[in-house]
DNA sequence: GTGGTGACATACGTC
DNA sequence: GACGTATGTCACCACG
């Protein structure tokens, strides 16, 4: 029996399957569903039919042969919709990981690749099974050779197409000529379809016999035969498919495949495919991996241990702890391995009567830790920095963070555990921390587990790191992030440990007086709120309170939720101003006290750190899909401004004894970066000439001059200005700034008439972010943004402001980031006491001894002003104070 | 039946 | 546009 090859008609089926498979999208919402049905039908292929070889062939962009001969070819194809053609590139990649050989070729379609390749594998002994739906391929039958429909799960051979076309399939472009293709704009002759063709070429044999004789034919048919004769030769020549394209089959390519499953698996979880996910592997689930990890947990294996590392100029470590409070908690112990599934577990605290190892042994690792020549890699280092320095021991060389390198493979995704990474590249399901450790309230502390069992969990979080930095260094050289990664994340991951481990100083006295102030306003506030109401209700309940506005006290439902009427602010502004509510008045009140009791004033004393008396919050550098910080636990980059009791928070933040606060804010940074990068000479004009850029833009918008500019124009300017920024609709513009619908378009479509490169300099953005599915920051931070390209209208438009949003915000994140870290390296190289506080996006909060003022404030102007060099230049405002309310 | 937990929705603080 | 956190609400679970 001869071996058979499996020839897809790659086009054909991706077009099949898109129409198939609807509104499949990835996790981050990409559209998938041909990428899905294509997969599907390939692994269905190779799963079912075992075919000893595969070959998919590509149609190539531009016009072919057919084109040369009859411009209108295919000219009735509507061009792809761009969700499947965004897909091509997936589908590729998949075909690629499959190891399959793709035929393509410039000026060839796919039917003639498929035309020659089935000639060549019948030459060399091989049967052919061409996976295709289209009709046309019916002409390449013959012994041998058979055509599978995977929809339909049918083969055709030669016989099967004589019972079902009544004809021979040598004889199909005969009929063709005459039948003609509607889906391929092939004219054929009119009147004559299928049946007729069939018949007529039955009658005389041929094409070219048939018009020989073409006088024998009477009546109307004879007439438009006659006159349709080169139609007819011309269109039966665009039916033929050629077998003699200059491609050339590699059997050894195209035989059994082997797949690449990691890549696999990696495009599988990316793309959400989980249902696929379980076809690579029969054997699901994933076999458990053998590993060599070593507790050491006796003198004699630590000085083994000691003598290995010392021969290292480079190791992955991951430390244990109490819990997950980097800086309250204890080291359990530390895990390091510096070879793919090999480790070692270093325990320092275990259940009564475990082997530890004594503190001295920690002394011994310390020069280690410290020693920048020392490449460390881990996930989440800042983690393991802060734990190890709670533990007296420093780190430097700290080289490779996978969770960082991980966020700018793909900013997208939002979770990069070790779990996931090592299930992602790797196809390893790794221990839960649950398994070890429980769950729920019988959760035992990591101290509490049975060291051997710690020793496998922990030594493998190493191991996988270990393995996880040369996939992902991979990945960000592909991607162009090397450097960005290097230069910068890196680096300011260390200055972040610096801020988070020195904390923030918090008059807690202050809050809580403030908060039994606000506790007496809520106090009294909620009895008039239910006096208005007429009854007691949870003012707190948005379900409860729309029941007593909109069905008891019959206020007007101005706008809906998911659930019910809405209550929200403006919702309640509006009641209050337009409808006279009195109880709407009380309750924004209300609101506003509530929350700045329940998230600030009672919150925050409570989370001072008992050891070190100041508030630690976390940054997270790899939270947003911009590339901004985040901070969390709290959050201190949402402490309020905006009203003057929000704002009195603010004089709580102060500095250590005798020492003064200083803020620095870079000046209108988003728009600066905006007049950089779209070059725009009126803006950059201003920025120049430090002008109020409010009003120069309120100026041009009206055509005034600057001086005639009223406090409304500079305040509609304002609001457009950050409408650009945040790349916020009229309808969003008309929300923010209360005026009318049109009010905002016209006053946007101005902007752009006044401003017309920055339109342009947007046109041209959201060009390549549809091009490249993608969008960079200046320092090549990228994000993807995969609903540019959905033909939904609105989730067109959110692509197109998230596309805009992202260059805007995250460049300016690029520039605050590179502050910092060339700031940190001024401030240790001046050897200053100050310390860098907080990162809120745009500001940067120091505490300094008075002495340093002028020195901290010389070097922080040149940081921050000199970041990153750019058309527009960098403004940076300083203020000092002794607290954060007065550094302002 | 009760109490705890986690997911979700709503609302609102910042840049 | 980008976040984090508060509260309420509901479904669900283990527990006695």
């Amino acid at each position: 029996m001869n071996p058979v090859l499996f020839l897809i008609d790659g086009h054909a089926q991706v077009y099949r399957a898109f129409y198939a498979v609807e509104g499949l999208t990835s996790p981050d919402g990409r559209p998938t569903g041909a990428a899905f049905g294509f997969t599907r039908m390939l692994l269905d292929i190779i799963g079912q039919h075992r075919p000893d070889g595969i070959v998919v062939a590509f149609d190539s962009p531009g016009p072919t042969f057919r084109h040369g001969d009859f411009a209108e070819y295919k000219a009735n194809r509507k061009p792809p919709p761009p969700e499947l053609t965004m897909q091509i590139p997936i589908i590729m990649d998949i075909v690629a990981a499959h190891r399959i050989p793709v035929c393509a070729m410039e000026g060839y379609e796919a039917d003639d690749l498929l035309g020659a390749l089935t000639r060549q594998a019948r030459e060399a002994n091989w049967d052919v099974v061409l996976v295709s739906g289209d009709k046309d391929c019916g002409q390449l039958l013959r012994d041998g050779v058979r055509i599978h429909d995977p929809a339909r799960g049918v083969f055709i051979d030669r016989d099967a197409f004589v019972e079902k076309r009544g004809i021979g399939p040598e004889k199909l472009t005969d009929v063709m000529g005459l039948w003609g293709d509607a889906s391929d704009n092939i004219p054929g002759v009119p009147g004559i379809g299928e049946k007729i063709g069939v018949q007529l070429i039955n009658q005389y044999g041929s094409l070219e016999n048939l018009f020989e004789h073409a006088d024998e034919i009477k009546g109307k048919r004879g007439e438009v035969l006659r006159a349709n004769r080169e139609r007819a030769e011309l269109s039966k020549r665009l039916a033929t498919i050629r077998t003699d394209a200059p491609v050339t089959l590699d059997l050894g390519a195209a035989k059994s495949p082997v797949p690449d499953l990691a890549k696999l698996r990696e495009l599988f979880t990316d793309l959400g495919f989980s249902s696929l996910m379980r076809r690579l592997d029969p054997e699901a689930p994933p076999p458990a991996e053998d590993c060599d990890y070593v507790l050491v947990d006796t003198e004699g294996k630590f000085g083994v241990f000691m003598a290995e590392i010392a021969k290292r100029d480079y190791f992955a470590f991951d430390t244990e702890t109490t819990g997950l409070d980097p800086l309250l908690d204890g080291l359990v112990g530390i895990s390091f391995s510096w070879e793919e599934k090999r480790g070692w577990y270093l325990p320092f605290m275990g259940p009564e009567g475990s082997a530890t190892l004594p503190k001295a042994a920690l002394e011994r690792l310390k020069p280690i830790f410290e020693d920048a020549a020392v490449n460390k890699t881990g996930h989440n280092l800042r983690f393991d920095a802060l734990v190890l320095s709670s533990a007296g021991v420093g780190l430097a060389g700290a080289a490779f963070d996978t969770l960082i390198a991980s966020h700018l493979v793909d900013g997208n995704q939002t979770e990069h555990s070790l779990k996931q990474l090592a299930r992602k590249y790797f196809n390893v399901e790794m221990t839960t921390i649950d398994a070890l450790i429980g769950s729920g309230k019988n959760q035992k502390s990591m101290d509490e587990a049975a060291v051997e069992e710690v020793a496998k969990y922990a030594a493998a979080d190493a191991d996988l790191s270990w393995r996880l930095r040369e996939a992902l260094e991979k990945r960000l050289d592909e991607r162009g992030a090397r450097a960005l990664f290097e230069t910068v994340e890196m680096p300011l991951s260390g200055v972040l440990t610096g801020m988070q481990r020195i904390g923030i100083r918090l008059d807690a006295a202050l809050l809580e007086e403030e908060s039994r102030e606000t506790g007496a306003l809520l106090d009294s506030l909620t009895g008039e709120i239910h006096g208005l109401a007429g009854r007691e209700f949870n003012i707190g309940s948005p379900k409860q309170l729309a029941a007593v506005l909109f069905e008891e006290m019959g206020l007007p439902v101005v706008r809906r939720t998911q659930t019910g009427a809405s209550t929200d602010e403006s919702v309640l502004q509006e009641l209050a101003n337009v409808h006279n509510s009195e109880i709407a008045s009380r309750i924004l009140e209300y609101r506003m006290y509530a929350k700045l009791k329940n998230t600030y004033l009672d919150a925050l004393p409570k989370m001072i750190n008992p050891g070190t008396g100041r508030l630690h919050t976390s940054f997270s550098q790899t939270r947003t899909a911009t590339g901004r910080l985040a901070s969390s636990n709290p959050n201190l980059q949402n402490i309020p401004v905006r009203t003057e009791r929000g704002r009195a928070i603010r004089a709580a933040f102060i500095p250590k004894e005798g020492w003064r606060m200083l803020a620095a804010d870079y000046s209108q940074v988003e728009l600066r970066v905006l007049a950089a990068l779209s070059g725009d000479p009126i803006l950059l004009k201003a920025f120049a000439d430090d002008m109020d850029i409010h009003r120069v833009v309120a100026a041009k918008v009206n055509g005034i001059a600057p001086d005639k500019v009223t406090k409304d124009q500079r305040s509609a300017a304002k609001a457009v200005n950050f409408g650009i920024i945040y790349g916020q609709s009229a309808h969003g513009l008309s929300q923010t700034t209360g005026m009318s619908r049109q009010q905002a378009q016209r006053f946007i479509d101005d902007y752009f008439r006044r401003f017309p490169r920055i339109r342009t300099w947007m046109d041209g953005r959201l060009e390549r972010a549809r091009r490249d599915g993608h969008v960079e920051t200046i320092l090549g931070f990228r994000r993807r943004i995969p609903e540019i390209a959905s033909a939904n209208q609105v989730r067109r438009a959110r692509g197109e402001r998230e596309a805009i949003n992202t260059i805007i915000q995250g460049s300016a994140a690029d520039l605050i980031k590179t502050a910092m870290v060339k700031l940190d390296r001024a401030m240790r190289a001046a050897k200053v006491e100050a310390r860098m506080l907080l990162q809120i996006h745009d500001e940067l909060l120091f505490e300094f001894p008075p002495a340093e003022e002028k020195a901290l404030a010389g070097m922080i102007r040149e940081a921050m002003e000199g970041a990153i060099e750019m058309d527009a230049p960098l403004k940076v405002d300083i203020a000092v104070g002794d607290n954060w309310l007065d550094a302002k």
